[in-house]
DNA sequence: CGGACTATTGAGACTCCTCAACTAACGTGG
DNA sequence: CCACGTTAGTTGAGGAGTCTCAATAGTCCG
């Protein structure tokens, strides 16, 4: 057993035996776009594990802003609480689909199966160094570098059945929400790279890369 | 069992049986201040329970700027790699002590200690939220704000005697890199506290708190 | 006492945010 | 089929805040 592989993939870590496990005691979830899965504040009684789709776990500040902590794809772990109530709201962006297991059950299979719980540790551990990451992002001022990273990101973690063509499921605001931008400085951001040749537009969802080496010096950590 | 409760404490939520299974199977490292723990890019072989000191985790980037990502106190893990590789140094602030743990030992406790399993996904997970929760002060833009946050942060996780007493054990170099400010903006910041009587400095290494209703306000997510 | 390091303060350039107007796309209802 | 309202996205001008460069204190230690 590799000790930390990656972490992208939580199912394909999981022998037949331990994804048995997993969905028998899953319910599964099918959320349409916009649909919340749990609101901030309420009390947790399950984690899941998003299996299509695309979602976001946000916070919505005192101050009337809101913060997108974090988009969550195929394989993600999301749903841990603290003290027992959700701390952030999930909501669909795209038609998703998403196993529910309760946090009784979890636990006790996790208590009979500790080799699943080291899958559980990677993968989470794997999320953590994914915001680390981001932090280190939303640390720089250029917003032309951080819509770079976020297209980067994207290419990254969902499935593109054409190369150099990216598709964005998330508006222009969940964007500016989630790298701590304001909606016209993503507009901004994305003007410039079309002006530059960096990226082109087919329509405000997809991209496609033409300018591959400039988009990785945008987004590499200059 | 409660599910996730808390996570500031992770010693507290083990069972006395359960710590000796892992102190047991720990080396204990005495580090100086200024002792690097491990370095990013070498092979991860351990992960890390830190027992008492202050330590950061950081990353060097291209730019030849330094970002802690960030600092760990008492019951803290780090050391969870990723491919096998750290991608992060790890390095004394203050005198610590950690417990080091072999990948392969814990792994083969975990295994055969689903519980133990468990409350290592719940401090995990709390180490996640509180990287999300940084990325949300970074997201801000006022430099003071910043400041005020890493002060509660520091107020919490520290043991402090005195009340509205707080130890700063870094530098300003180092608070600046962990808020992605310059050093310049730190020292501002903490002069107009100091100037709006909100903080007082005992030397640069401590700090009384003048007025703690401005300092949350300030520290809050407005 | 000198030297190295840490911390503070000042002036100008740069970037983003806010407020605002404008365009485009879409669905509804007449 | 078209007018209309709503939502999403783009673009412009001014103001706020930080960053950089630079110079000035303060501190620890030999």
């Amino acid at each position: 057993m590799r000790a930390t592989e990656g972490g992208g993939k939580l199912r394909r870590l999981l022998t037949p035996s331990q994804q048995k496990l997993l969905w028998d005691a899953a319910t599964i979830i099918n959320a349409d776009a916009r649909h919340v899965v749990y609101r901030a504040g309420s009390a947790s009684s399950a984690i899941y594990i998003c299996n299509r789709g695309v979602l976001k776990s946000y916070r919505d500040l005192p101050s009337g802003k809101r913060r997108i902590l974090a988009f969550v794809f195929a394989d993600d772990v999301f749903g841990l609480a603290e003290n027992g109530f959700y701390v952030n709201t999930v909501q669909a962006i795209t038609k998703a689909t998403c196993y529910r297991i309760p946090l009784d059950t979890i636990m006790t299979i996790l208590l009979e199966n500790g080799a699943l719980g080291w899958q559980f540790i990677s993968k989470i551990a794997y999320e953590l160094r994914e915001s680390q990451r981001r932090t280190l992002v939303i640390g720089r001022r250029s917003a032309t570098g951080r819509v770079a990273m976020l297209l980067k990101m994207l290419e990254a973690r969902l499935a593109h059945p054409t190369p150099d063509v990216i598709d964005l499921p998330m508006s222009r605001s969940e964007i500016a929400e989630f790298l701590g931008l304001s909606l016209e400085s993503v507009s901004r951001a994305t003007s410039r790279l079309t002006y530059h040749q960096i990226i082109a537009f087919n329509g405000p969802h997809q991209v496609r890369v033409l300018n591959r080496q400039s988009l990785d010096r945008l987004a590499g950590d200059l």
